[in-house]
DNA sequence: TGAATATATGAGCACCTATTCATATATTTT
DNA sequence: AAAATATATGAATAGGTGCTCATATATTCA
């Protein structure tokens, strides 16, 4: 499966399949949402419940859950079940430098406000 | 200037403030949109006129134009007219990185279906 | 000067998205 | 068993977004 993947990871040579740019808009797009950026902030520190982050972010368990499944649906975020609780962590390092590059990014903005 | 600038540009110890995190979400915005990809994906290559733009990818000036100047807005992308003409460019290495990382992360996805 | 060319911009609209509300499912406790 | 707790989910809706169309601005050329 998947025959058709060259080393072409570098996305210099040549432009990136039309399919490659939707997967890289979806993704993006995961990490638009305040919300969302909030979440995989607190997860930065290590796995947490759902009713934790709820109750630490001012934000409903529906609407937690239900971005939860989102970020999940791109394993942007992995979990683990516990009893009655899932424990929600970010999946990979990825993330983790995506979301520093960005952070430095806007701190190096000359943007005026922090 | 800029002097309250704390080193804490790791995001480890702390939640980044509200703003920090209305920027960020700012900046996934921009790049969560396949036409503007695709000008950035362009763009790594090196700059390019308006209308090679629009030519090069199946998109009307007037998009093209629209979606410059939001990437203008948040420091995106960098600008230089000459005559009637207006070349664009990426504006820093932080994009290029965080292009590529997400590239990389979408290529190791062993993601089957979305 | 006026015509041609290159880019920018405002308005309007169709589409998408994040939340709330109500409810469903799953697990533990009594 | 029923009740309590933790999470997930579908529907509805308000607000946001990207496109097109028409037009404006800027620059070069004849």
């Amino acid at each position: 499966m998947q025959a058709i993947i060259k080393p072409d990871t570098d996305m210099e040579d040549e432009m990136p399949s039309e399919a490659a740019i939707h997967a890289m808009a979806e993704s993006f797009k995961a990490l638009a949402d305040p919300t969302r950026l909030k979440i995989l902030a607190l997860l930065f520190d290590g796995e947490r419940g759902v009713g934790e982050i709820a109750d630490h972010l001012a934000v409903s368990q529906s609407a937690v859950s239900h971005q939860l499944r989102l970020l999940r649906g791109l394993d942007i975020v992995r979990y683990r079940k516990v009893g009655r609780e899932v424990y929600y962590d970010l999946a990979d390092d990825h993330v983790r430098d995506i979301l520093v590059r960005t952070f430095e990014h806007i701190l190096h903005e000359g943007g005026a406000d922090n």
